[in-house]
DNA sequence: GTGACATGCATAGCCTTCCTATGTAACCTG
DNA sequence: CAGGTTACATAGGAAGGCTATGCATGTCAC
């Protein structure tokens, strides 16, 4: 194999850096994503997961609100929320100060569907991470943490 | 604010790490890749800069390695492949050594665009990435060297 | 050789997940 | 209360993915 030089040059030395970094985070979560998304045979499909676990962290939402968090189109997160509730995952209300708006949230049985889910990925990745190195899970966690801080700066302001 | 306890809990018991690792990295990476892929409006689907991307690096591979590389399946990959040789970004050529196969290639034009696409990434990654500090990005730089080592080692033998 | 199985890719048909454009009902402002 | 705005729903369509299946080529036992 002629060993064609990588396409992502990782920032090995010098600064090189932010223009880099982003190609190669973009990359690198795109393809685990693809490979964890595949791994874990889920219960419940990627974009409900999603959903509702906005829904769970963040109280009881309006669609838009949805919407806007989970970086969808305003149609999409009907539709989402239209499934989430058929599956009795979620529920609507009208909220009583706004008589356009509707307030979606979690309800028990998604609650429990949601820590399911998350145990199956957990489960699904548990071989993997194991087999690193304590240092190197502690990078990843710190990664992990540096990412979440930036996704939730770019986040709307609700 | 309600202030809900946050929505990834972990196992009680005893080391506790592992598992909430894996879902705040499943968690974390999926929504930065959907943020992301919306923020770069991106010349080229992701589906085909991703495998691109793969024969980039890897050279010229066969459908079903492209697929195993992609974790798609090999229809899929065929239907990819189909859609970058009508781009012109790819040349398909017969396995001198297997009638059946086929081997995929970039082409030239199909260089370009990747670094074009690259491009684009690392400029709407950029204002972000530039608003964290230096340590932060260092321990960014450090979880994708740890997640590109865990992708690789699932990857399959080629 | 030649029949039987294995392998590599293509095709068919379907589902999910998104999007934009547009409609409709409820709010707000003068 | 007319007109604009806001919040959600609906319509229609594209992309990306899957399984199942077909077809051609290799491989191996005999």
């Amino acid at each position: 194999m002629p060993e064609r030089t990588t396409a992502i040059p990782g920032p090995p030395g010098a600064e090189g850096g932010v223009q880099d970094l982003g190609v190669a985070l973009l990359v690198s979560a795109a393809r685990f994503t693809r490979w964890a998304g595949r791994a874990a045979d889920a219960p419940m499909p990627q974009a409900l997961w999603r959903a509702l676990s906005q829904l769970e962290e963040l109280g009881p939402l309006r669609v838009s609100a949805l919407a806007a968090l989970d970086r969808t189109s305003q149609p999409t997160a009907t539709a989402l929320v239209a499934r989430l509730v058929e599956h009795g995952w979620a529920v609507r209300a009208p909220d009583p100060e706004d008589g356009r708006a509707v307030l979606v949230d979690v309800s028990d049985a998604g609650r429990r569907q949601l820590h399911e889910q998350r145990a199956a990925a957990a489960r699904a990745l548990a071989p993997s991470l194991g087999s690193l190195a304590a240092d190197e899970r502690a990078d990843l966690a710190r990664g992990v943490a540096v990412l979440d801080r930036l996704v939730a700066r770019e986040a709307p302001a609700g």
